[in-house]
DNA sequence: TTGCATTTGTTTAGGCTTCAAGCAATTGGC
DNA sequence: GCCAATTGCTTGAAGCCTAAACAAATGCAA
């Protein structure tokens, strides 16, 4: 920031690289991250990481979820809900029905048999991930996610921002 | 780290949580800054996040680059880029041709318009980028750049070592 | 109660993505 | 020179994903 002759702050063109290197470099890991899970999956389980992700959702809870929170919770859209949780019931690994209060809304959750398949995956996915962030101190990780949080702050304001004028 | 009656190194089961959420975390500000930027796109110049990619890879070199290499930068298959560079012939933004020395390699370039129309897009995209990032420090960002190059350098062990015992 | 906006989920069209298999051209060893 | 392995790219099948349009159910307000 610079002050002019009459004393009123004047922008000075801004270097917007860093910021762009810091996203490159985010999504070069994530992209990295994502593929080498991907591959184990289905080298060891023949499951797609989506599948496995919408199977983590359904875990965390006994009772079930509707289609529209494991859209939003997935960050994905309702139609790939839809498709995903078809083929997954086809599968045996969920269960689905409508509910009796609200007959838009379909409740999912996971089977005996595709909970049991998720758990066995699970055991060895976080085996692999803390191979894969190994290198990493525990101090790190705790940077990492305070750095990460604030992003994720960041990000939502800014995408708030757009929704709002939008 | 523990040490038993006979004075050796024993481990204890470790909780691998951590690594867990760090992932996770890492996963949802990316699919958030993506969603992000993939619907500015579409908003403002009516293009894909990857075809903008696949421009931006090309909008570093004059002299055009051959399929494989743009997969490698990327991260992305090859049968992939083959039906992105199509789209991309077909629409103008790129120019193909086969390369005299090494008849099955594919050169493509920015066309004249292709070029001008990413730069068109680069700069605002660059500004939603750092708005984006606005949160955070210089210092935030310097520490972010230092502690994700960590993570890439884990990660890309960690796949080494599996793609050696495939 | 009727009417209208909202919410929930499905469908459709188009595009992205991977993997595996295959073809063609090149390279390297003999 | 010949053949095997490698490299570069394409194809096909399957699945993932989005945006947009839609139908059904709900809820609220006049």
């Amino acid at each position: 920031m610079i002050l002019d002759s009459e004393t009123k702050a004047v922008e000075l063109p801004e270097d917007h690289g860093d910021e762009i290197r810091l996203w490159l470099r985010l999504l070069t890991c994530t992209t990295l991250i994502e593929g080498e899970v991907r591959g184990r999956l289905r080298e060891r389980f023949d499951v797609t990481l989506p599948r496995f992700d919408l199977m983590a959702q359904l875990d965390k809870v006994p009772d079930g979820m509707t289609l529209s929170d494991v859209s939003k919770r997935m960050m994905v859209s309702n139609g790939n809900v839809t498709g995903l949780v078809e083929r997954l019931v086809e599968s045996g690994h969920l269960d689905r029905r409508t509910s009796d209060t609200d007959r838009r809304v379909q409740v999912i959750r996971l089977t005996k048999a595709g909970r049991a398949e998720f758990r066995r995956m699970a055991a060895e996915h976080q085996l692999w991930i803390s191979d894969i962030f190994s290198d990493l101190s525990p101090k790190d990780v705790r940077e990492l996610m305070r750095l990460l949080a604030k992003t994720k702050g960041s990000a939502r304001k800014a995408a708030q921002k757009r929704a709002l004028q939008a």
